[in-house]
DNA sequence: CTGGCGTTAGAACGATCACTCTAGTAGAGC
DNA sequence: GCTCTACTAGAGTGATCGTTCTAACGCCAG
């Protein structure tokens, strides 16, 4: 039963997006993986903050992939941000609005008081960045103007997440996510011409 | 002395915005204060429900305030949104990167574990809103066109501060909200002509 | 001085926290 | 069969959690 590490990162993973990280305790992530104490400790000596990292870590990963298929699939970089922001809102729609994205919740948290997670968010958030940028430098974008338009777009998803979910309202994803859109349009129309 | 309450409150917040709801204690809070529990079970009975409830009012209000007078200064909505993020972004530096908006962070935290809480940060984000909303409508935006820019632009630095502090970097802040206020611009010069 | 009121003081409560520790099970290699 | 290693089991640790409770304080009214 090697899958065990597993369950216990996959029920950190869903209780960190609905409750944080303090506010989950490791009774509820032992309960949600069926695993009991003696196995978390053992394939996670460092404890919480030691699975905490590897949730952030592992979601990191797992939302960049999402989100490198999205940009194969679309046709245009503004797409990509269209479909991004949709796919949000019908995630936040279809868990009734309790499942927000982990990384996010966990880094605003714990930016302050945990040097080793605030560290592992920015490593992720440094992925994500980069692979936007890329997208962007592919429409004739400079390396700057793309890292800022890649910095704002995942901080507008990150801010949207707050508020759809706040306010119980998915549309107010969609709203965003079609500024963002409108925004990257403009961005790439302006790029590839000067 | 009334001022209790009020030290209280002013602790509360200080410490929510650095290290969340869920990562304070009341200890921490009322030593922060200078009170004893006592006190702060006399000016809230609700115990820390109440009194985050009243964090975030308060801190909500004050945030408005400090908006309007931005705005009022301002010569332009572009130029608002400019101010605010770069007024943000010097927040953050002058903290060593600790102190965040605590409505931003208490409300991912808590919104889908505390039906109270939650009902109050989406009543402060209303108001920012409503406020940036009228801003736009004065430059002849349609109603919705201007709600969907001031969620944009909310959710925008909400984002921020959770990029912005995790990579200990104010100048992340700064290029999310140049990139905001060249989308205020454009969606002005549009909205005026249209 | 006496009584009442708003506030302070902080000990004490049961619950729960993250974590440790010892005992045990299961399966592979010999 | 035996041993070794990987993993599971869960009772137990002290600390700290949010909260309650009783006692007392300072101050004004009579």
């Amino acid at each position: 039963m090697a899958e065990t590490r597993d369950r216990l990162v996959a029920s950190a993973a869903e209780l960190f997006q609905r409750q944080g990280f303090n506010g989950t305790s490791m009774k509820q992530i032992t309960d949600g993986a069926n695993a009991t104490t003696g196995s978390l400790y053992h394939f996670f000596p460092g404890g919480k903050d030691e699975l905490a990292a590897e949730v952030i870590r592992t979601s990191g990963a797992g939302y960049l992939e999402l989100f490198q298929l999205v940009t194969a699939v679309a046709t245009s970089s503004a797409q990509a941000i269209s479909m991004l922001f949709e796919g949000a809102a019908a995630t936040l729609e279809n868990s009734d609005f309790v499942d927000a994205c982990p990384i996010f919740t966990v880094a605003l948290e714990v930016a302050s008081t945990d040097e080793a997670l605030r560290a592992a968010c920015d490593s992720v958030f440094a992925t994500w960045t980069a692979t936007a940028t890329a997208m962007f430098r592919k429409d004739g974008m400079a390396p700057k103007v793309a890292d800022a338009l890649a910095t704002t777009a995942i901080a507008a998803l990150g801010g949207a997440f707050i508020l759809a979910r706040t306010a119980r309202d998915a549309n107010r994803m969609r709203a965003i996510g079609r500024n963002m859109t409108a925004h990257v349009e403009a961005a790439t129309a302006k790029g590839s011409s000067g």
